[in-house]
DNA sequence: CTTGACTCCGTAGTAAAGTACGGGGTTTAT
DNA sequence: ATAAACCCCGTACTTTACTACGGAGTCAAG
């Protein structure tokens, strides 16, 4: 089987070596074989373990909750449906209210362009509720 | 003129006091002015500046970008109205980019919700490359 | 066989956003 | 007028997710 050094590892997930060692201590991957010369060696499964961490950070979960979903692996399917579940009703909640608020610049903007008076912006008193 | 002491501040705000002059030190709110007792006493004005700040967080605006926001109040409003609008540019990206998390989560609930093999969740292997 | 690149390990530091602590002054209620 | 409750200040600690450092061992090229 193919494996590759710590340092390859790391150019091709484009992520520090120290990173990589970092998962180790945080138990989100496994210390690697490593043979008498005492240098880690990866397997193309833990260089996809790693990837998946990667996405699923992407996706908004922590470091904890991807312990949490990589625990999960031998686990029924409906406990990690629940966690999406949680994690969407959260993402939806931040998306409204960013909604509001691109609502509530664009009406500022308007305000200030429809504004004569340069000195005394209508923002101002719009920031403060 | 009416005003609370940092401790009644606090708990009108539902934070702790240290939050408060953590804020002050941040440059977020001004120190208020202290009679010769020493403590704070707190306007509407800045209790407003800290719910106004709060409310921003819980958009997903970092204190860096707060400061950043408070700081339109002493512009010009052409100078204002600029501000706005990167800002309104940057939350635009942000509901994109949450939108498209919303999108990838969902698809995985459905993938999910049509598997009749509960032990072989389709989440984990989508995330597993 | 030596030089440079790579790896090991443990420890320390960073940024963000607080939170806690402790020794001292002040206010308020009894 | 005294104890409880509150506030002052500076400093230190917390969490998350890394990132850096330094001395020592190892491997690969010339």
């Amino acid at each position: 089987m193919k494996t590759t050094t710590i340092g390859q590892a790391a150019k091709q997930l484009e992520i520090h070596i120290e990173t990589i060692r970092f998962y180790e201590r945080k138990g989100l991957i496994e210390q690697p074989q490593k043979p008498e010369s005492g240098y880690r060696h990866y397997s193309t499964d833990i260089i996809n373990r790693i990837r998946f961490i990667k996405r699923a950070q992407e996706l908004g979960f922590t470091l904890k909750e991807i312990v949490n979903l990589l625990s999960l692996n031998d686990q029924p399917c409906t406990q990690v449906q629940d966690l999406a579940e949680q994690k969407l009703a959260s993402v939806q909640e931040k998306v409204k209210d960013l909604q509001r608020l691109e609502f509530a610049l664009k009406e500022m903007i308007v305000q200030c362009m429809n504004n004569p008076d340069d000195d005394h912006c209508p923002i101002i008193e719009a920031l403060q509720p």
